[in-house]
DNA sequence: GATGAATGAGTGTTCATTCAT
DNA sequence: CATGAATGAACACTCATTCAT
């Protein structure tokens, strides 16, 4: 059916966020450098913004030399989408995981959304990153080619897509476009979270899914769905 | 026709970006040469980003001496503030006025819709320093009370607030997160259009109106249809 | 007599720095413009030393636009050396009109002396501009040949020399050097006194001149040598 | 015998502005590099004074990057106080020990005084700022507590004190004053001849010795006071 | 003469990046 | 691999001076 919208568990990509093992290397004392670096630099970036960072100070949360960053990464910007894309690749594989668990649609618009919500919640500083140091001037938005992003965005057009061809969701919709626009909203209250607002992300997780699914539904067929749907639309226009 | 939401005439803001006649003074040489500045400011900060951005080029765009901008403005961040403030006074003015031509609470979100995307194709530039570069970093997201942003809000969510006093729209939401979540749609679809989507702003305001008032529109009461609005009310609200 | 140190008033130069009526002129309703910004000038320049003061400052202290200052004078350079040079003749004229009125050479340094430290203490703000801002760089000690310097140090070294022709202080020492340590003294102490040092004037005037007094005068021929030096001795531990 | 006016050697400090060896660290490739930076800072800073002095000037002296100062000093006024300070440390050490060397009040006061003349005819450059760049201004002589100086100038006034207990010098004078005033003399002499006023610095120490000597001693008790007296001059008139 | 808006040369300081060790 | 001292390009901002009114 459209519209079921019992709420899963919150609890998916509880440990999303948690260090992975590293690999251990016999030749290097510490072999996550790398990944050291990495966390180091969306903690500094997040609570700085990338322009008021200083790479030195990534080095010394980091535990590393100023130029030991130059032996892993090509410099500042490519420190910045690095730091991002392996965000985005954990990102992806867990919500790629969630989402093959069902084939409903609906079910996976919501997981979905949780799944957002749910990272801003459990890494607020990496949230930070993306949301608001990436969006800053073309050289994060328009030189660099955010394939990630992309990536991301057609797990979720995907979905719809799936939808309108299941005629589950309105058809005439590009959905690129409801993709985008569902981003956007998640995005925005992500930013109101992570900026401080107070808010309970569970709650917001199912109001987000509720209008969706609403906003974009297909009436179904059958007298009485008709009629609703006319009737919703009546009120609407006045 | 499932949803019919007339769309009134895309051109009411048409003039908005017009240069105002700025206040003439016997004491300065040219009285404008603050707007010039202001013009300058956003179009060089559009084009480079605000980090990228020298102040001596907003200089020579608009044709003063470096120091000129100095009288007028107390340092750089200050004329991104200013040029963002002065933008938002006038659109918060258009918008006040489009906004007090109609009681209908869906005519309303309606017209802050359209408002907000011909804002956007009016003035590309103005529209990229908004929503990209005044996201960047602490500096002018948490540091700088952006009362201005606040108020174009609150204009959405009284207009939300009101609707559900009339009973048109759902209860149950915050008017601010559903003022947020709109926003989040509208900022986000503009900057793709922004930074180079091919987008037809129209099109997209329509789907964008019908999508947020359907997923939060209020089912009316009265036989069948009103069975469904219950059914779907009750799933939401659980 | 040589020796005869007894404290003469101390208040002889005391309505020196007293604002002089200036000549009015039928054309300006401000005929002391140029001596306000003088007066304006040195009052900044002590207050915030030379490099420290704005030329606007001066210009709003004087109640005068920016512009007008340069209308009286070359730059700000010469605004310092035309204050400090309108301050030296005052203070030379009075000092001349101190000195003409005895022949002793004794009472002629004493007077120098206590001439000087009233000076200071009369008005501080132009001690400090000539004991601590002329000194200040290439620009005002080498660059500037400092006239009316020489002419105040050229007015001690002839009291020295007369004394030496008289028999009265020492011969083996150049006038010119004599001249320049006490002023040395002078100098130090009232820089001190200028920067906040608790210090009584007079008291320092009487010790100046007695130990410069003792430490340049010859003995006097004769078996009365004895007395005159214990005489002296005897007057100055009092 | 209290006043025996023998000029020592001359000799004493001639080393002392010679290159200190420097702590050579493994670490850093040129160890002297500070020290090539404050010998820059004081010759560039004695040449043309504090303000007209660009950073970027001696670090072309010192033969080292702009940004490399900043490594090692804090600013530029801090680079011309440091430079003050460690050159005022050579000379109190330097001082201490030449004093060390001796009971004698006259004779402490007579290598003071051949001391600091000495320092200034060996390092024209370092006496020029220390005599000159550092008195400008609130900067240095207000908001910087002095305490070098002050140790230099403790270092007189205790002489004087110890000589007013043993009874040699007077004691209505309070040694910080008399100390003061004899600096002041030493400072304008020094500042004469730093200027290039050409004089005789052994000669002038003499006689600055011979004058604050005999203007400052006590007369000795008992009847041969008076001969004591008449020695005393005829010794400083040799 | 007087004004003060406009000018633009001038510089201290930062910090991403390099490279000798 | 790792270091961190050294580099030097880059730039916001100031303020003495000018000049059209």
């Amino acid at each position: 059916m459209v519209i079921h919208f019992g709420m899963a568990s919150f609890e998916w990509v509880q440990k999303m966020a948690e260090q992975e093992p590293g690999k251990p290397s016999a030749t290097s004392r510490t072999p996550d450098k790398r990944e050291r670096i990495l966390e180091a630099a969306i903690a500094v970036f997040a609570e700085k913004g990338f322009a008021q960072t200083k790479v030195s100070e990534i080095a010394k949360v980091a535990g590393v030399a100023d130029g030991t960053i130059y032996l892993y990464f090509e410099n500042k910007d490519d420190l910045l989408i690095k730091a991002y894309e392996a965000s985005m690749d954990r990102i992806l594989e867990s919500l790629a995981r969630l989402l093959a668990e069902t084939e409903s649609t609906a079910e996976k618009v919501e997981r979905f959304i949780q799944h957002h919500l749910q990272m801003v919640g459990n890494d607020k500083q990496l949230a930070k990153v993306i949301t608001v140091e990436l969006r800053t001037s073309p050289k994060f938005m328009v030189e660099y080619k955010n394939t990630k992003f992309n990536d991301y965005l057609r797990l979720l057009s995907d979905i719809i897509a799936n939808g309108q061809g299941e005629g589950v969701l309105r058809g005439d919709i590009d959905p690129a476009l409801a993709a985008r626009a569902l981003f956007g909203m998640l995005d925005e209250l992500s930013l109101m979270f992570v900026l401080g607002g107070r808010m309970d992300l569970r709650i917001t997780a199912r109001l987000l899914y509720e209008t969706f699914m609403n906003g974009t539904a297909v009436p179904q067929s059958g007298d009485s769905a008709t009629q609703r749907a006319i009737a919703l639309t009546n009120r609407i226009n006045r």
